[in-house]
DNA sequence: ATCATAAATAACTATTTAGTTATTACAAGA
DNA sequence: TCTTGTAATAACTAAATAGTTATTTATGAT
């Protein structure tokens, strides 16, 4: 007797375990090595509703990517650095980046996926701009406070803050694997972590404070 | 009347061809959207040679990221920066850096590939432990004769300096792509190319100077 | 000259792959 | 309860893909 699974309706279910399985898959062998047959077995649904909802794999690639942005910028938004000083407000930016990547080690190997190739997934995606518009203002922002309160040098451009910000934290883990083997050392032990991110947290300082508030920090520690 | 082009053996050309081809290949489209058929093709030669003188497709991508690697080594090397002031060798490195991830790109987008695959092609690679083995320590020996100069600060670790100053160039240009997207900017016009060079030369210099030593540049220039 | 070795080539194969076709099943509105 | 649009599924296809087989050809040693 040919026991007969209820087939249940679900379309928004469905799309979302789709975008959830192509996400892992994505991620984990790039866009080049990604199988679509994959994500349609590891979402409990088949290839013919991945092109049906989402066009093709290209396709389903953007809307996973563009979602990846959305939710780091989401993420960083909520910090509300807003409400916080200055230097605490520049230190929990620094340590929100560590923990964002290290946390959601998928959108690191899509956005180097969709580096690859060159960005084509979101050159034109009115949805990235939206997203990324808020992005250098919170920057500067940061930075004007800081100046304000007479902590921070004058001049600094917010675009290469948030790159150099992004670099130190995302190149480590990025290159976490080749990074052990040419260091020769465990960069991932809890050890090694927390002396990166105080690592960093200091650079970002050194970076960004007057010398007057440098010398202020260090007669304090 | 058939042309029969004259086969000439030479065995070592072939070989290089084969594997500059092959860097070309995984450089532009990773190791899962590379193609053997392309890479022969490129090489001119034909998929069995490659075979025969590789063994398979990850072999040669193991052959053609070490070698990567002992260029970029090798090169690094050459900056003999034991013979230069510590100062002038520092910036010499960063600008080492920028320039060779500027003009081999294809280092970049094969050490992210590898990376994606958490390394397994060069983890037990006898080759790669031998090239990386000065590596740390020539970022020693430059942080010590800037110490012994009273120049740079003390107990700085050469892992994180060496791992920070890759971080600032690399992921500014490995991440190109998205990046003129999401800060609506040219990232790799002439002008901005030269600002991020200078910032990175600020940025490890105020990380590794010592207080006096940053207020002497400043009061310099 | 000839012969053994290795270099070169093209044609082949078994699988895998992105994308499609054809069909069945469900559920909401008339 | 009938109808209709759409969700779900499986079986299919044409192209592509990594790796092989069979064969020819150049070259250096004797």
């Amino acid at each position: 007797m040919a026991v007969t699974r209820k087939q249940i309706r679900n379309p928004e279910q469905t799309k979302l375990r789709i975008l959830a399985a192509a996400k892992i898959e994505f991620a984990k062998n790039g866009l080049g090595g990604a199988r679509v047959d994959v994500i349609a077995v590891r979402a409990k649904s088949n290839k013919r509703m991945m092109y049906h909802y989402f066009g093709n794999k290209d396709a389903l690639f953007k809307l996973v990517l563009e979602q990846a942005y959305g939710d780091f910028r989401t993420a960083e938004a909520a910090l509300d650095l807003d409400h916080e000083e200055p230097m605490a407000a520049l230190k929990k930016l620094v340590a929100f980046n560590w923990k964002y990547f290290l946390d959601n080690p998928e959108f690191i190997t899509l956005v180097n996926s969709e580096n690859l190739h060159k960005a084509k997934h979101i050159r034109n995606s009115k949805q990235m701009q939206e997203m990324s518009r808020n992005f250098v203002g919170r920057m500067q922002t940061l930075l004007d406070r800081g100046i304000k309160a007479g902590l921070f040098r004058k001049n600094l451009d917010p675009v290469q803050m948030q790159i150099t910000v992004a670099a130190i934290a995302y190149h480590y883990l990025t290159n976490r694997y080749t990074g052990a083997i040419v260091f020769e050392r465990d960069l991932m032990s809890a050890s090694a972590m927390k002396q990166r991110l105080a690592f960093n947290t200091e650079t970002v300082l050194r970076i960004v404070c007057t010398p007057e508030t440098l010398r202020k920090l260090e007669s304090e520690s």
